[in-house]
DNA sequence: ATTCAACCTAAAGTGAACTTGAGATCAAGG
DNA sequence: CCTTGATCTCAAGTTCACTTTAGGTTGAAT
């Protein structure tokens, strides 16, 4: 460990948790920042820590590297965030969250009255049987939560 | 549409919004099966509209396919589930969805939190800056509901 | 001075879940 | 019969988020 205010890579990589190859990949890709020693060995500021730790909860929220990027772009480096910073982008994880939530919650709720309503043969339950929602009306699978619905493919992050 | 009760490529285009490629894979994986007609082109019974769903479905919830297949492996697609092996399914559902939940509300609240503390400076907040944390205990981003860690590399479906 | 762990780069590989492309065949209407 | 659109197969390509490999350099301790 340095005691000096910048990081090593052994330092990143030991207090982040993430490899040193993902370290390298996410300053490739913009999402963190490392200056040079003589030598060309990356230094990190304190800052990135923050950064890391910022880029995992969000991939955990479901964004994808370009999406946390967009967000990191509005937090100047050069710069302690400010609560105004740190409320805009907590807005929109909010409301990510939130949508996460409330979709895994009516599927979960889907799933207690599916088991509860006593339809054996899972003929007219429609969380077991969307298939004739989906004839009667158009658009298959119709019964799940928009937040999840992918619609034709998967987009997967 | 097919009259018949036999469903055609198409059909299950149509009204399951999985392309034809998808269904293809999803054969070829065995997650669902198809006939053949006279000229080699797939007939499939209505039942694969059922697990096409299920399996949109628990994709949705952040199961694997493999997840998946194990699951509806245990689903004889010759007969109509009973309520015994919805409920067995269910219960390994309900508790991922429990877990996302909850995980989610605690990052939630965790925001939250953050937001509401005053912590202008972001420089004792946990949410903000774990790495302080980190370094004290050694695990970095300890604040992570464990669930959605992603520890070291993520394991990404 | 030597050693050796820690670092570096560039390029290629990985796995999941599909999609795309090429070229051939099928099925149904006119 | 002919055309047209739906399907078929098989191989290869794609995206994401990294990891692995190979081979070379650095830098702190002995």
């Amino acid at each position: 460990m340095n005691t000096h205010d910048l990081l090593t890579m052994g330092d990143v990589t030991r207090r982040s948790g993430y490899a040193a190859s993902a370290v390298r990949y996410y300053e490739s890709q913009g999402l963190i920042r490392a200056e040079r020693s003589a030598g060309g060995q990356r230094t990190f500021e304190r800052s990135v820590l923050r950064r890391l730790a910022f880029i995992r909860a969000a991939a955990n929220v479901g964004l994808s590297l370009d999406e946390i990027k967009a967000e990191l772009d509005c937090l100047p480096d050069d710069r302690t965030p400010t609560k105004a910073d740190w409320a805009r982008m907590s807005k929109h994880w909010r409301r990510r969250l939130e949508e996460q939530i409330h979709a895994l919650e009516r599927l979960r709720d889907n799933l207690d009255s599916c088991i509860g309503c006593g339809c054996l043969s899972l003929q007219r339950c429609r969380i077991s049987n969307p298939d004739d929602a989906a004839a009667a009306q158009s658009s298959g699978a119709a019964y799940l939560p928009k937040v999840l619905r992918r619609d034709p493919p998967r987009r997967r992050p």
